[in-house]
DNA sequence: GTCGAACTTGACATCGACTGACAAGTTCGA
DNA sequence: TCGAACTTGTCAGTCGATGTCAAGTTCGAC
């Protein structure tokens, strides 16, 4: 068993929580997202536009606010892979938290109109793929970190583990891409083996 | 001879432009992106906020509005390159219009601060990245142009030309990181090659 | 049970980016 | 020189986001 009754408060604020983001989700999915107010939200669950606000720092974390929570367990789990390992193959495991938001069961039929509403909205792109370079950061310096405890650091100014984590998720998001063009048939974990076959480093072992 | 005297409306408002966005760039260097109002910029070179908004359709263009042409040659360079060549080489040639931008005689002093602002700002980087992401949809429909008109189209779920296109972004990217942190030293043009050669397509012809 | 601290909420005000509308002035060519 | 086209400032308004304050509401110590 884990944590069972994380404070009846923190419980109830997560389930305001679900409830504001699911009236939103709706609403976007019905007259997009630019065209929702966060007030027209607030009025969907009855509350005020300020308590939306407390309960989402922005209007964009409505939808891409719990990926920080997955960032930081994409990031643990970057971290415990062996050392010895090609990064390639780290990258590949790290993914591999992503798949079961999107191919678990039932669980497409969410993510889908999510994806979509993400890639097409100019704004909440840019969040999200801002959000993919901070992961990267944090991941760039956890490879370097990795690289100097075996004893072969990188230099400050060498690009390479950027440029190989850049690869790596320059491929996640082409996976995304390729599995929205293809009606999101097939699991997404296929996709991402797919794209991540197309693209290799040079050198991957340190 | 290339267009001398593109009508003199238009010349004065390249002019007036550049004012305002010489006078953004300086206070921002100064007091920082987000700290600085369009209040501001607009009282420092003498006109209203709504007038600096007739000249750049955001604040964000202020500093980053200049690549969107940029972008567009780099998409016709990219379309210029021999179909037989390998993507890769294509995407490098591509990105030697960037070159330039930052290798010239005394553009590296301009380019540095900015890339600096872009990159410590998440706002802009948002925008950056995103900007980079459309450039890439573009590519990606050029390249698989290429590949059709080549009698080897790609299908239209295949991630390659996706991924390989990313792939070498990251690179892009991975090389202003590095440039960056080795202080500004060296050329950029060097610093992108570096960056190109620790990732590689798996094949890399069509 | 009760009381006070901690937390939550709505209401109001303000800021900054941005947009529409209008009126006044400037420029340019027929 | 006259009128169309363009530019500008001003004002007002929208929307996301934040601070403040005065109600409640909840929870634990007593």
């Amino acid at each position: 068993m884990t944590d069972s009754q994380p404070d009846l408060r923190e419980r109830t604020r997560r389930a305001v929580q679900k409830e504001i983001a699911e009236a939103a989700h709706a609403l976007f999915v019905e007259r997009g997202y630019e065209e929702t107010t966060v007030g027209d939200i607030a009025a969907a669950v009855g509350m005020s536009q300020r308590s939306v606000f407390r309960y989402f720092p922005t209007k964009e974390d409505l939808i891409v606010g719990k990926f920080d929570l997955v960032a930081d367990d994409m990031l643990r789990v970057l971290r415990e892979r062996p050392a010895g390992e090609p990064v390639w193959e780290s990258m590949r495991r790290t993914f591999d938290l992503l798949v079961p938001y999107v191919d678990a069961p039932g669980r497409r039929q969410v993510a889908e109109p999510m994806q979509r509403i993400v890639f097409s909205t100019p704004t909440l792109l840019a969040g999200y793929l801002q959000k993919l370079q901070l992961l990267q950061d944090a991941a760039d310096t956890a490879l370097r970190e990795r690289a100097a405890a075996a004893g072969a650091p990188y230099r400050a100014g060498d690009p390479t583990p950027r440029a190989i984590i850049g690869a790596a998720f320059a491929c996640l998001l082409a996976a995304q891409h390729a599995w929205l063009a293809d009606g999101a048939e097939g699991t997404f974990a296929a996709a991402i083996d797919r794209a991540m076959t197309t693209v290799t480093p040079v050198t991957d072992m340190r």
